[in-house]
DNA sequence: CTGTTAGCGCCTTCAT
DNA sequence: ATGAAGGCGCTAACAG
């Protein structure tokens, strides 16, 4: 690979001037540009960006950490954080966490030592402040997509939980229903936290009571759902619950497949809604009844703060951007008459 | 950030010797060894991999170049990379090329700058071939995934096109019908080229006549189907086919909304299959009958492929890994009584 | 406007 | 087993 020491001396000028070249800096002669950018072309020069990150500390590179690329709500994040990035000159690195501390404990020290400019991440949860705290170290900015961490000041994209639960339980509310329970998240999770929160507030506001055996905890990758159903489809029928609130799509999904290895139907016999769209491209067989949030935006906007932060045009109080979700009422939380 | 200097300075040895712990040589004895490495863990030091990069011209960086994240066949392939690269010691970079010959080249160029080691690429077709003999130019190892490019030898995974039209075909024939139209895609894409010689030869075996004006070429992004599905409908209904074959998910699904958009009920009126499976989570909810391709495999695959190549480990001749892909027999292709 | 010097953090090579 | 010198390709800082 040619180097600006090769431009440099075919062009018969120091490697210094093609560097000014490379970079576009105005201190040099419009004929001196044109030779260098010509001897540029004829040796197919590419500048080595390895080297010149050594001498800037600076990579260009982001990383983005996410629970798993394969659910569609990352993948809509990844895709705008990867729009966002390209269009500002950025390059974005790939990780999959599957909600482990521990990989990601080991991204975030790969990530050092491959010099990314900032990070974007979907927290595995408070436990994540560890980590965290190992980039600040480092100096390496970094904004939370979806999650907040308990003890962590940084920018921040979040959607609107409350109203979120609101729109979902209101709805089924107006669909006739007074037993509704939640399978949440873990609550080391900020957002199972909140949307618990707004669940009791919205049933209080609601005038409905609040039944502590409807409200359940399931992890986000080892799911626990068919166990839940079981026993909530236990209960004696003056109890059991008519509908049902999951928090995000893989929960929703495997609540959805519990109840029929159950033979209930959905929505005749219990009604279902849940958080984030599971059906990406199949919007030609509508079922779920959803909050749907804007993940390509979570992604886009959440890369406009880490640049701006990286770049140091961002204010220096942190931003917290919350989203509005978009209710999406489809078959599974529908009367049937 | 601590320094290999820094190391040697407090722990009162060369950064030679530092260098050396970090890389495990055996040219260190034990005291020193746990000498300098109790140095690095009170200094916190991570090694700065940019540094190492440009001495050692290997980044361990692999870039992976597809359409679209946001696509279940592509995120499938994403994931598949990216566990089997991080379990070689590799990092994944994201690109989307959107099947635009430009902004793939743009990406190639940033690649080459940015160091990368190996490329696995979805190519947009057979004008990547260009793109590709850049990468070759530079001594950039590639791979090319599900679909090859005419002119560029290398290592491929690809599906086995010929068995999944076969068994979409087949089926289709059990089911009764004998005008089966064929939405395809471009025809500078290999899989496109190969899906309809399949189709031709599969019709024939079957002893069934091949009708011209029932096979069509879209664009993967852009769609056409619409306009297509209108003329086919227009057709009288002695040649109106009964079941069409779509040649991948996108153009699958948009095949069913544009025959609901004519009232047309699926499979009533007209029986769809198509290619990859676009229901990544929603498998509680299946409709659409699909030959589907094994991604994940795909994915992994070709990252081992490629890092044998960059590793030099693998032989010289090219290896092409062909995959099966399996019939899901769903509500979209079946008769109704 | 152009060039020279020095150094980013690390590793190869050669000495000891 | 350990160290010293030199250089990977580039750019900041200074000199002219």
């Amino acid at each position: 690979m040619a180097t600006i020491y090769d431009i440099a001396k075919k062009a018969n000028v120091s490697p210094m001037t093609v560097s000014r070249v490379i970079n576009h800096s105005k201190l040099v002669s419009e004929p001196t540009r044109r030779k260098v950018q010509q001897t540029i072309k004829s040796l197919n020069y590419i500048p080595n960006k390895t080297a010149r990150s050594l001498v800037l500390k600076e990579s260009k590179l982001l990383s983005l950490i996410i629970t798993d690329i394969t659910n569609p709500f990352f993948n809509n994040i990844a895709r705008g954080a990867e729009d966002k990035a390209l269009q500002m000159g950025y390059q974005l690195l790939l990780s999959n966490s599957d909600e482990s501390i521990e990989k990601e404990s080991n991204y975030i020290k790969l990530l050092i030592s491959t010099g990314v400019d900032g990070v974007l991440i979907c927290p595995t949860g408070d436990g994540s402040g560890k980590n965290l705290k190992t980039l600040t170290k480092y100096n390496v900015p970094f904004v939370l997509l979806d999650r907040e961490v308990k003890g962590i000041e940084c920018d921040l994209v979040l959607v609107d939980n409350h109203e979120a639960i609101r729109k979902l339980i209101n709805h089924l509310i107006e669909q006739g229903h007074e037993k509704i329970a939640l399978i949440n998240g873990p609550t080391h999770i900020s957002n199972a936290r909140e949307r618990e929160k707004a669940y009791r507030e919205v049933l209080t506001l609601n005038s409905l009571p609040i039944d502590e055996a409807l409200i359940f905890a399931t992890h986000y990758i080892q799911d626990s759902t068919s166990e839940i159903i079981s026993s909530l489809l236990s209960l004696s029928s003056k109890k059991r619950p008519t509908a049902i609130v999951a928090t995000n799509n893989f929960v929703g999904v495997n609540t959805i497949k519990a109840l029929r290895k159950h033979r209930m139907n959905v929505p005749r016999d219990i009604a279902v809604v849940c958080f984030d769209d599971p059906e990406p491209i199949s919007d030609f067989n509508p079922f779920l009844t959803v909050a749907s949030q804007p993940a390509y935006s979570f992604g886009s906007m959440g890369t406009q703060l880490l640049i701006e932060r990286i770049e140091e045009t961002a204010p220096k109080q942190y931003r917290k951007i919350v989203l509005s979700p978009e209710l999406l009422i489809r078959e599974s939380s529908l009367k049937k008459d």
